[in-house]
DNA sequence: TCCTTAACGCGACGGATGTAGCGATAAGAT
DNA sequence: ATCTTATCGCTACATCCGTCGCGTTAAGGA
């Protein structure tokens, strides 16, 4: 769900607004030295992330495998939030599309196993960006706005499901997602159940059997008999 | 759902082992001075997030406030999470049941309204709580008890579902209240939506109406048909 | 080519965090 | 009352964290 990959890319990249000025400057200088800055800071920051995880991740740490000076790092980045929240923009905008089974369910089942996939993964690096998301500002707007484009391109699955007459017409994509994915969020995250990977099918076919039931039909249409199916 | 109670009662709580030297000591000395150390340092703890919030608590305003000293506070409690840990173990045993509003819907709204009031609550303890867990081993693990505690205690709510024949016979309690509850936690906690009162009775509603569906039945008997509904 | 200036490198600093060693105190047993 | 020892208080120390001021470098325009 979130690539890792450590490919030095030419640089080119926006220098990330650095915040604490907000003089609304231009950014005047967008491209050369200060990119390649940003380019050596945020692969040592996958690279440690990988490596070593997210308790060895610090903001020292980073400056002495990139080479960057510390407060260079300090005044650009801020802290290990805003590093992440910046590795987390450039994942943002990748070209990731849900999968397409055919079924509602099959489709559900799939993006859990993402799901399921991104939380388990070692090192933990989903688990790391939720970590940061509680410390650093940076990082838990990066991370919302990453989950509200991920969830916005899901709804295309429901779309579907409503095409093919799987689920009533005014079902709420976003709520049925949220069903469906949520609880596997809770168990692994918050709750720290130890989670097999039953669970993920299980929480797709519940959330599936819902919106067959019409739970998460919008307005006050939430009555099954509406239900064309 | 989390006491904040900050009265200085009589000392007498066991020790809330040392965990560094793992000596299965049998903590010899569980009254007197030590348990009173005890009580001026969870109540620091309360008062000082309370009053300054979790952002401002840290082992050394804790050795301040209580008094004690802050080799003390770090040899017996590790770090802030260590403190949180034992804050929330007394919280645990406490005397909480789940409401008994007359059906399912009702009592899965009113247990949801509790999570919102947690969860928005100011100052934000479960917030910190959750935030902290990430930081520290101890307080991951009683946080994970804590709920295991809660999530127990609610499924006498569908047990009376049950009784009243409200849900299939074999639905599983804990999938149904998770079903409830994750989709809450997932919004305020982690995508951070702003999260109006209605998500409370909405998430509730969607899970009630599953439930009557036979989303969460046991074993193979998924089916609809046997709802006796 | 020269000039302006944003961004970086550098050393130093003040404060917070966490640990070690050692003596003092009091709990609990005899 | 006396003894043993777990626990606490204290000082000192090492490290990490984040910031400040100033000199240097190089990007981009004239």
């Amino acid at each position: 769900m979130i690539p890792t990959r450590s490919t030095s890319e030419i640089p080119g990249a926006p220098l990330p607004s650095p915040s604490h000025p907000i003089d609304a400057a231009p950014a005047r200088r967008p491209g050369g030295r200060s990119a390649q800055v940003r380019r050596r800071v945020l692969d040592a920051v996958r690279d440690q992330l990988v490596e070593q995880g997210y308790d060895a991740l610090s903001v020292d740490v980073v400056a002495d495998r990139s080479g960057v000076h510390r407060t260079t790092v300090y005044r650009r980045w801020r802290d290990v939030g805003g590093l992440l929240a910046d590795v987390l923009a450039e994942a943002t905008g990748d070209d990731w599309s849900p999968p397409d089974t055919g079924s509602l369910e099959g489709d559900l089942v799939a993006v859990n196993r993402e799901v399921h996939a991104a939380l388990t993964g070692d090192p933990p690096i989903t688990t790391a960006l939720i970590a940061a998301s509680f410390r650093s500002e940076q990082a838990g707007e990066a991370l919302r706005l990453f989950w509200a484009d991920r969830y916005a391109r899901c709804s295309v699955i429901v779309r579907r499901a409503v095409e093919r007459g799987e689920v009533p017409a005014r079902t709420d994509a976003r709520r049925l997602l949220v069903a469906a994915t949520a609880p596997l969020y809770h168990e692994m995250v918050l709750l720290r159940t130890p989670a097999g990977p039953d669970l993920v099918e299980r929480w797709a076919g519940d959330a599936a059997t819902a919106a067959r039931a019409g739970a998460f039909a919008a307005a006050g249409a939430a009555d099954p008999m509406t239900d064309p199916g």
